[in-house]
RNA sequence: UGCGAGGUAGAGCAGAGGUAGCUCGUCGGGCUCAUAACCCGAAGGUCAGAGGUUCGAAUCCUCUCCUCGCUACCA
């Protein structure tokens, strides 16, 4: 311990094409803040980075098909990866994003360094080519025909139906997957690093000099390394990302793989003019929080980048996660198979803790994991309520009635070999959570961290301070040894906030508050000891800190994630479901920009009745509509011919923007909208609960 | 296909040659300060399967099966 002086942790950054779900909490996240929250609590220098990860090609794919742009969609994701970290309480120091200039600048230099020490090599490859989008193609977005299976939706890299891995040139009838176009080969030039280089040094470094690392990490870079590593491409052919800083280098850019690890160093820029002190003197300590599909890219590439590069310090340690199942199934972002971390802070609202209790007791961190709601509960119901919360309740209900409401005093008089053991108990416990934490058993330590409370509810029940109140005649002895009991207990309850405000520090807190503390009593140094409350003082009243999730609210979970393997079923008979391809089919509702008064009364909302509905011609979701809004009589086109047939919405009532501006599609000027509410890809109207008059206003 | 990790009680995990353990659930009992919470006790395992080494194997070796990841252009 005594060889550093300081911490860089980095938890991965999230790829900002989606939200974050639980199996990113439970993966990397909670694991890193855990960590990180115990590192401040023992004073240590410690900086916790984290941002997101905005370049590659999915992100500009997605652009394509939603026909927005890159950037919209990094923004939107960035808002709500953002908050739904802040609001789980993962205290990132700073929570940045690979498109700041800053990381532009950081990484082109870092290229540059490189590119000047003579540490590319570049090479000219033939790759595919959409002609009508004007783009590089990777494997993933060649489609063809299986060979081996008949799949006709057969992705370059790989056949998801029957598992073959491929190359494009295997398919059958190859096209792009963006435009429908079959891909031809185009020339092209790139800059590739020549890991085979960096063999003998990663052989020394990690595979000798890290054999403490998981077996998982530990086991798959000695595989990498012994197969033999060869030089990898750290450019793409793409306009988004960051341009290759050299002459002639247009439409190329870094490799998100080499730019992303980077954003770790220019979020610490960000950060702090010190920076450097983190990145480049040996006696920091720099770990690496993330889940198992990362492992080479931060225990063998970015560090021989770093290498490369020269100057920085290298990870530490790479306490790679496992994966997090789903009520039996993988999480997936594209089936909508997950618990969406901005979804569960909406249904569970101020039960931040509860989740990360779960998802750290559950968490994969050696082999795979399955979270079930059922489990949810039960550890919520059992051993929150059950052990930690009752533990804290009853000692502070008996404080209240035994003791007057104060902190009562220790008589030494009456002290026996119950209260005695107290003492030792904290402190073994101190060193066990100290020691699983250190070497990254998270489950370990938490258990460890309950074990208090367990032990706590025992010694409560043993010493019984309820039956000595019983018996008033022997109250002047009995007193003395209440007092010794509710002493002790509110002593462990102040170790319990210690101890768990790594994993849940929202209940840490909770409990200052009903005990009267300040947040500096949490620091660790504090833990494993017998005078964290003052005798005298007077405390709040009890209160619970956790409270059984019923039942309904486990099932309401259960059938939404149900409900959306329903709503995919239709998809999987006939065609293979084109699950990766297919937009994600949730939409997070990022919530717009406030708006005032005034805006909104700028909008002409009425109520008007359909009177004719017929087919856009050429136009497969158009329909034509004739809305009759008492004054007159308006045409709009609406794009809802999926969902409605022209004669069954005929008569019905709809709410329509009266004065937005006119707009030609198909050649018919459509002179208003429709409102629409949409519920998971279908469309309702939104019109009045009664029929009212053609034209009535609505605000 | 190859490589890596994993497979131990109903669930989640620990144990790495010497009597298979912990938490939760289940069952039985006790208690009443505490939200049927708390405390005590019990049941429940051919340690994925087969072979081998050994006085002795969950543990070491060989083969097989299952899950997941990686397999270098998904990130």
């Amino acid at each position: 311990m005594a060889k550093f002086n300081r911490y860089l942790i980095t938890a991965a950054l999230p790829y900002a094409n989606g939200p974050v779900h639980i199996g990113h909490l439970a993966g990397c996240y909670i694991p890193a803040d855990i960590y990180v929250r115990y590192l401040r609590a023992k004073k240590a220098d410690v900086k916790f980075i984290g941002g997101t990860d905005e370049h590659g090609v999915p992100i500009t794919i997605r652009a394509m098909k939603e026909n927005t742009t890159p950037q919209a969609i990094v923004d939107k994701y960035y808002k709500i990866i953002n908050d739904s970290f802040e609001a789980m309480g993962i205290s990132f120091d700073i929570f940045s994003r690979t498109s700041r200039e800053i990381h532009h600048k950081t990484s082109a230099d870092f290229f540059l360094k490189m590119y000047n020490d003579g540490l590319f090599e570049t090479r000219e490859s033939e790759q595919y080519f959409d002609e009508v989008k004007q783009v590089f193609l990777a494997d993933r977005y060649i489609i063809g025909t299986c060979p081996n299976c008949g799949n006709e939706r057969a992705y370059g890299d790989q056949c998801e139906v029957c598992g073959r891995t491929l190359s494009p040139e295997e398919l059958i009838n190859p096209r792009s997957a963006l435009s429908d176009a079959v891909p031809v080969k185009r020339k092209t030039t790139h800059w590739y690093m020549p890991l085979q280089n960096y063999e003998p040094w990663l052989k020394e470094w990690l595979l000798d000099g890290h054999k403490e690392w998981k077996n998982n990490v530990y086991g798959q870079c000695k595989s990498w390394i012994d197969s033999g590593l060869q030089s990898r491409a750290m450019t793409r052919d793409s306009n988004w990302g960051i341009k290759v800083p050299l002459p002639d280098a247009e439409g190329k850019v870094l490799y998100v793989w080499f730019d992303a690890p980077i954003g770790y160093i220019s979020a610490t820029k960000e950060l702090t003019p010190n920076w450097a002190d983190y990145w480049c003197k040996e006696d920091t300590k720099l770990v690496h929080f993330i889940g198992k599909d990362n492992i080479v890219f931060h225990c063998i590439i970015f560090p021989s980048m770093l290498k490369a590069h020269g100057g920085f310090v290298l990870p530490d340690n790479v306490p790679a996660n496992e994966f997090l199942n789903l009520e039996g199934e993988k999480i997936s972002t594209s089936r909508n198979w997950a618990v969406w971390v901005d979804e569960y802070l909406q249904d569970f609202p101020d039960q931040q803790d509860v989740l990360r209790y779960v998802l750290c007791s559950t968490a994969p961190e050696t082999k795979d994991n399955d979270f079930t709601w059922k489990d949810f509960q039960d550890r919520n119901d059992n051993e929150l309520v059950g052990n930690l919360s009752n533990f804290v309740y009853r000692t502070m209900v008996l404080m209240h009635k035994l003791c007057g409401g104060k902190v009562p005093p220790i008589h030494a008089d009456v002290k026996d070999d119950k209260d005695d053991a107290v003492l030792p108990m904290l402190q073994a416990a101190k060193q066990k959570i100290e020691d699983a934490l250190e070497n990254y058993r998270f489950r370990e330590a938490l258990q460890e961290m309950m074990n208090v409370s367990r032990e706590g509810n025992r010694y409560l029940q043993e010493k019984q301070p309820w039956i000595l109140a019983k018996t008033p005649e022997l109250q002047a002895q009995n007193q003395a040894v209440i007092d010794n009991c509710l002493h002790m207990c509110l002593q462990i309850t102040a170790n319990l906030a210690i101890f768990a405000n790594p994993f849940m520090p929202f209940t840490a807190k909770k409990i200052c508050h009903l005990l009267k503390v300040v947040d500096r009593m949490l620091e660790w140094e504090n833990a494993g000891t017998l005078n964290l409350v003052k005798v005298g003082y007077s405390l709040r009243a009890p209160e619970m800190l956790f409270t059984k999730i019923e039942d309904e609210k486990i099932k309401a979970q259960v059938d939404k994630l149900q409900a959306t393997k329903a709503a995919a079923a239709p998809a999987a008979n006939g065609t293979p479901a084109p699950a990766k391809d297919a937009a994600p089919a949730k939409e997070a509702v990022a919530p717009k920009a406030e708006i005032q008064y005034d805006d909104f009364a700028k909008l002409d909302l009425r109520v008007g009745t359909i009177i004719q509905a017929e087919k856009v011609e050429k136009a497969d979701k158009l329909l034509k509509l004739l809305v009759d809004i008492g004054t007159e009589k308006r045409t709009v086109v609406s794009g809802i011919a999926m969902h409605f047939k022209p004669e069954e919405i005929v008569g019905k009532q709809v709410t329509l923007v009266a004065n937005l501006a006119p707009r030609k599609m198909r050649g018919i000027e459509s002179q208003g909208m429709i409102l629409m509410a949409e519920d998971n890809g279908k469309l309702v109207f939104v019109n009045p609960a009664e029929v009212v008059a053609p034209g009535s206003g609505v605000s």
